[in-house]
DNA sequence: GGCTGTGCGTGATGCCAATCACACATCGGG
DNA sequence: CCCGATGTGTGATTGGCATCACGCACAGCC
């Protein structure tokens, strides 16, 4: 489904490209129509800054292929990745919404595709089209809930073991079916997971030892294996 | 301005009460009328929770006198307080449009009025007047704002200094003729500091100590006067 | 008056994670 | 092929803050 860069673009991918309970799904057609008028899709290499904490909001990004890791730093460089956007992942909505700055950084971690909307046009496709404004309050609802989760994950976590093992978790399908360890690759190196966790690098290395040790997961080249979610869960709230 | 507990409610206080970038604000004569008659007014007594984290959402209240504070726990007991909300805020809103549980608690910390709308109410509302809809989405972005302002906070922030110092300015009204130190009633204990600023009581204490033996704060009573906000800003990026 | 509850100040102790400092592994490119 | 860049493992050291443990001040109240 990820498109390489270099290839053709997917066409039309603002609409519902992956996930169903998108920002724009399920729209009348005038608004879909609209919507095509004022979007326009680029394809952006690896490393990419699609907008800059502190810069003037330009408008708003639909990630259609690819990852991107939002992050926000201080002055004295220490660095905290607060999400990390998928495909279908709306960017920079809040910003371009409150005409604030940017609140974080957006960085493509692989090449990928993305719509643009600028913000002008945003705003006065949100007031034409009134229905899609509550959609938005919507998501800038969850983002908000997301933003929370981070609030408390931060506040009230105080081990890093805690909050490495809550990362885990959340990476982790919660399949109900716990009859067999969930599999998966991990594409982020032991720097990014300590700016996850608010961390050292040393010291996520030696939580992987640890929890190695532990029996909690097990590492085969990039293939990262749960193999004791219960124990995770306990350490998250112990 | 603010109504003690017990005497006759403030009439119509929703409607711009105190702040004129008020969400319900300016509205068209229809709307105002709409929202009178869903809005339902009362006060509360101290230590009232007007909703606890967790629970369905309701609807939201709009604070007329008094403050409030919010917070959120974790499962083994340490709180953090996210906010203190004053008059003019509107609280659940959040929880309220996505319908999640409200992700906080909100405690009222002197007696006070709000108005109540309820969730149905509030949707039906939005949905007849689109402009308030738009209106909304900004709120929220703001309070996204807010959160992204507590995580960098929180994140980045590793010494219990900085994140007092950090507090203390926020208290500190940001006026320029800086000739005159600044004075405010300090109505917190050190405990809620504390829950504030992700440390303990006893820090909390000798931060005091420390402050006042370096010049950058006196307190006489519960007057806290700043005497040095440079020093404090200079605490804040170390 | 004495009693209890709440908030505050401060010492002693211990521990956990940041920091510094290396060694090593892996990979891609000239 | 070597060589830099990047990512990783792990030891030793240290200091800051949580924790425990008090004593004190002050209010409200019977």
């Amino acid at each position: 489904m990820r498109a390489p860069y270099g290839l053709n673009i997917i066409d039309n991918c603002l609409i519902c490209p992956v996930r169903e309970e998108h920002l724009f799904c399920n729209l009348t057609l005038p608004a879909v129509q609209r919507l095509n008028e004022i979007r326009s899709t680029a394809m952006y290499p690896k490393s990419t800054m699609l907008f800059i904490e502190g810069q003037q909001p330009r408008g708003v990004f639909v990630l259609c292929a690819g990852k991107a890791k939002l992050s926000t730093s201080s002055s004295e460089g220490k660095t905290i990745i607060t999400k990390i956007s998928e495909a279908g992942d709306v960017l920079g909505l809040n910003a371009t919404i409150s005409n604030r700055p940017y609140e974080v950084t957006a960085e493509m971690m692989e090449p990928g595709q993305a719509n643009f909307i600028a913000r002008d046009a945003l705003l006065q496709f949100l007031r034409e089209y009134g229905e899609v404004a509550l959609r938005v309050a919507e998501q800038l609802s969850r983002n908000y809930y997301t933003a929370y989760e981070e609030i408390r994950t931060l506040g009230l976590t105080s081990s890093p073991s805690e909050k490495f093992a809550k990362l885990l978790l959340s990476w982790s399908p919660n399949a109900e079916n716990a009859t067999e360890p969930a599999h998966l690759k991990l594409t982020l190196t032991h720097e990014e997971i300590a700016e996850m966790i608010g961390t050292t690098r040393e010291t996520v290395s030696r939580l992987f030892s640890d929890f190695k040790k532990k029996q909690l997961l097990q590492l085969k080249g990039s293939t990262l294996i749960i193999r004791n979610k219960p124990a995770l869960e306990k350490i998250v709230n112990s």
